[in-house]
DNA sequence: GTCGATATGTGTGCTACCGAACAAATGTTA
DNA sequence: TAACATTTGTTCGGTAGCACACATATCGAC
C-alpha cells in the first residue's frame, strides 16, 4: 500500500521529530527532477525550497566566458534554495540538476514562517548551510591546489555517496563542465581509471567497480567534507 | 570626550536598530587584533562573536601538506565566526588576523540568546552569511579559471575596501599564502602593478596609486561580490 | 657603520593543463 | 542496413605556474 516515494528519503526532512513532520508534510509536494533542470537561475526569484530523494543537484557558477564550475552538490542529505531562509532570495549561483530522479518541494511562504518559529527545520536548515559552506571552501582549496585525477576521484565518489547502487549516469563532457576543465583533461583521467580497474564506464555510465582504491587516490578534501556532513547532519 | 572607538565602526553593529543596540552594547567588549593571531583554528572551540571594526581577518584551509589558500576575507562589513549561530560551533577552517587593527567580541552564549529571538541580529547574520558565502564561491570559481594578475588585483581591492586609506600592510610572502601562490609568482604580478604605476611598495607596504586601473584589471569576480554585499547588506 | 634578518628580484628547467583539430567508436534512427 | 549524432580517444604546440637555486636590496639592532 504504501507509495515508493516517501519525504522521508531526503535526510533532513527525515530528522525532524514527529510532530514537525506532521505538520509539514501536507505541504510537501512531489516533484520529479529531470536531467538538465535549472532548479534556479543566477539572480532569478525561487518560490520553492527543494528536497531532493533520488535526484543530485550541482550548484555552478558561470563565468561571463561561459567558462562554468561546480562549487557545491546536493543530495537527499541536504536542500537547495538556501537563499530563501538566509534572507537574500536569489543568489549569484545556479542549480542544475546532474542526475536525474525525484524531491519534494515547500512553498516559500510556508518556508518562511516555519523556520521562523526556530524549531527543528530552522536548526537542520542551518547546519546543512553550515556543512555546505565547508563543501564549498574545500572545493575553493582543491581548485588550487589538487590534480585533475584527484578532483576526478572526489567528484566521482560525492556523487556515489548520493546515489543508490554504484553507477553514475554522466558524459565526460559534463563532468569536465563540472570540475571546470576541458572535456580531454577528463577522457585522459578517467582513461587512467579505467586501465587500472577502478571504474568501467560506456557513453555517460559509469560504473565504480573499485570505490576502495578510489577513496585511495582521492585527496584529503573528499574525507573533509564527508566527515564534516557526518558531525553536523548525523543520520 | 567621546572614545575614538565604537561598535558602530562595524557595519553589522551599526546597522541594529537603536532598542537592540541599547541591550547588546553593554556586551560588547572592544578588543585589540593583532597581525598573524588565530581568531579560531580548525576545529576548534569559539568562545567568541567577533565583530571587526579596523582590522582584517582571513578565512583560510590550510592542507596537510602545508599549502593553504584563502577563502573569504572579512572586516568592518561583517563578522568572525559564523558556525556558532550556525549550529556547528566550529568549522575546519582557520581565522588569521591579517591586518592588525581593533574589532569588538561578543561572548557565545550571549550571541546564542540574542540570536534565538529572530530580531534583527539574526537576520542581519543571516544576511552576512549569504554574502560570505557567494564570496566563498566566487574565489573557488576564480581559483579555477582566472589568471594569477587578476586575483591579486582582485585580492587588493577587497582588502583596500576594507581598510581605511589606500596602504596594505602585507608582505607578498603572505600574500601568496592567501592565494595558495608561490612567493616568486607574486613578486612577477606585483612587479607588473609598480612597473605600470599601479601601486607602489617596499617591504610589506603597499600603496595603490591608481584604483581605477586596478579595476580594469581585476577579473570579475571582485564585482560579483561587492555587487551581492551591496545588496544584501547596503550600508 | 656593520651585521644579520627579512623582503624582493631573477633564471632555468619542468609539468599540468589549455586550445584546437581530428580520428575512432558506439548508440540511435530511418 | 545505412546514415547520423553523440561520445570518447589522440595528437600537437603553447603557456601559466611550479620547484629550486641564488642574487640583490632594505631595514633594524648593536
Amino acid at each position: 500500500m504504501s507509495s515508493p516515494h516517501s519525504p522521508q528519503q531526503n535526510h533532513l526532512l527525515a530528522a525532524l521529530p514527529p510532530a514537525d513532520y506532521k505538520r509539514l508534510l501536507p505541504d510537501l509536494e512531489l516533484i520529479p527532477m529531470p536531467l538538465g533542470w535549472a532548479v534556479y537561475e543566477s539572480g532569478g526569484h525561487l518560490g520553492y525550497l527543494y528536497f531532493p530523494t533520488t535526484s543530485i543537484v550541482s550548484l555552478l557558477y558561470v563565468l561571463e566566458s561561459g567558462a562554468s564550475a561546480e562549487i557545491a552538490i546536493t543530495g537527499n542529505e541536504g536542500l537547495v534554495g538556501i537563499s530563501l531562509f538566509m534572507g537574500g532570495e536569489s543568489s549569484p549561483s545556479r542549480a542544475v540538476v546532474q542526475c536525474q530522479g525525484n524531491g519534494y518541494r515547500l512553498k516559500a511562504s510556508i518556508l518562511k514562517k516555519e523556520f521562523a518559529l526556530g524549531g527543528p527545520l530552522q536548526y537542520l536548515a542551518l547546519r546543512y548551510t553550515q556543512a555546505l559552506i565547508t563543501q564549498m571552501s574545500q572545493t575553493a582549496v582543491c581548485n588550487r591546489h589538487h590534480t585533475l585525477d584527484q578532483q576526478l576521484c572526489r567528484w566521482l565518489l560525492l556523487s556515489l555517496d548520493r546515489l543508490p547502487g554504484n553507477e553514475v549516469r554522466m558524459t565526460q563532457e559534463l563532468i569536465s563542465n563540472m570540475l571546470g576543465v576541458r572535456r580531454e583533461g577528463v577522457t585522459t583521467a578517467a582513461g587512467k581509471l579505467q586501465a587500472d580497474g577502478l571504474v568501467q564506464y560506456s557513453r555517460g555510465h559509469i560504473v565504480v567497480l573499485d570505490r576502495p582504491e578510489l577513496e585511495n587516490r582521492v585527496c584529503e578534501c573528499y574525507a573533509v567534507v564527508k566527515k564534516e556532513f557526518d558531525r553536523l547532519l548525523p543520520y
